[in-house]
DNA sequence: AATTTGACCAGTA
DNA sequence: CTACTGGCCAAAT
């Protein structure tokens, strides 16, 4: 069985709910979506999203707390660019998600 | 139709 | 740090 809409729906609740100036990862997403070990359904939305999406889709990273597209590739600067833009560090490639990973509390 | 790829992940060595 | 394993599964080859 794959992603139905209303799994779906959950998916795009989580990501907008993430505040900004945090991140979130994949497995994460998918976890309080209710979809555990579906990180890459996950990733595999991200990648459908419209163009012009209101989601907040550059504040979901890798486990690793990298950016998962190749470094210095389009989709890299532009969603790296977002991220800094909301006070997000870098070290070196990687974000630390000891002070910026989502506690992923929904008000 | 079969195989590989991909905005992934955690465990182990 | 790298390398490999098994889980996951739709989409692209």
């Amino acid at each position: 069985m794959a992603l139905d809409e209303t799994s779906r729906q959950r998916v795009w609740q989580i990501v907008a709910a993430i505040p900004a100036g945090k991140v979130a990862s994949y497995g994460q997403v998918a976890e309080l979506a209710e979809l555990p070990r579906q990180a890459r359904a996950v990733g595999r939305m991200m990648s459908q999203l419209p163009k012009g999406t209101k989601l907040p889709w550059h504040r979901v990273i890798n486990a690793q707390g990298r950016i998962s597209f190749p470094i210095d590739s389009d989709g890299y600067n532009r969603q790296r660019e977002r991220l800094e833009a909301e006070g997000v560090e870098f070290t070196g490639e990687r974000i630390n998600l000891k002070i910026y990973r989502w506690d992923g509390c929904i008000s």
